[in-house]
DNA sequence: GCTTGACCTGGAGTACACTCCAGCCCCTAG
DNA sequence: CTAGGGGCTGGAGTGTACTCCAGGTCAAGC
């Protein structure tokens, strides 16, 4: 496969590929007769997971940690296994972040809505409380 | 409260603080007879606000879009809650999204444990791990 | 033979979000 | 009264991760 359809597979486009490989992320793959990149199954299954890794929010000098890790062969497993270790705690630690700021964020649509409907209810308490600045009392922020 | 204490509170360094009131994001503050920023509640909760949206993903252009709507009163009400509705979304899918690299992680740190464990033998479990309280070859947690 | 399109290289440029000065002012404690 | 600490401004610099050329090669189709 090459280089463009290499892209469309992995998600990466066709820049990075180039780019990944130059700084080691990604071993130069065979060339054909024209000195095209002919990429191979193996090499998809290491960018897939690479790109795993980036959409985690692996920055690229630990890819590359990892990267030469995996190039050294076998010994280097125990210490592989522990980068993932650490780095599968983070993203957890992330998810549990994210999912706090979610609650937040329903609190602060959910007061939105009440504040939206109080405004057109059934009381229709129009206040025109027009106030360019920040004078308000607590509202919505 | 002095900036510095303010950075302390909301977790932004001094110099985001002031480079977010420099672009916007932030009003300026009252100043005390020194000229020094003196930060209120008001600023706080907004601030702490702020500082989930980023955690989430969000981008400087976008909170300043909401930053300006808010700053119009009332009337934008509906337009920001479209776009905490909207960005309430994007945070959701990203969660799947890295509890869907989640389940990747552990499938890959298994298989390294798995690994390890043979290369060491499997009814020969030594214990020459650097990683004590985790040794068991089984998918992590 | 010529055009078109995919790919090549090395290197420059970009976007984003800060981050760090230099040089200055003000207040308080010793 | 001076040393130290915190704060001020405007502007330059940094890190990360790409992204985009310019100028060239190669293979295939018309």
């Amino acid at each position: 496969m090459r280089i463009a359809e290499f892209a469309r597979a992995t998600g990466f486009p066709v820049d990075t590929l180039r780019y990944y490989e130059k700084i080691g992320l990604i071993d130069p793959p065979l060339r054909d007769s024209a000195g095209h990149r002919i990429y191979g199954a193996a090499e998809l299954r290491w960018a897939e997971f690479l790109h795993r890794l980036r959409t985690t929010g692996m920055s690229i000098s630990e890819m590359l940690a990892y990267a030469r890790a995996r190039a050294e062969g076998d010994a280097t497993a125990p210490e592989r296994a522990e980068m993932l270790r650490a780095h599968r705690a983070e993203v957890a630690a992330r998810v549990a972040e994210l999912q706090d700021c979610l609650s937040v964020l329903d609190t602060k649509i959910a007061t939105y809505e009440a504040m939206m409907s109080a405004k057109r209810g059934p009381d229709h308490a129009r206040s025109d409380t027009r106030d360019p600045g920040r004078a308000r009392p607590q509202a919505a922020e």
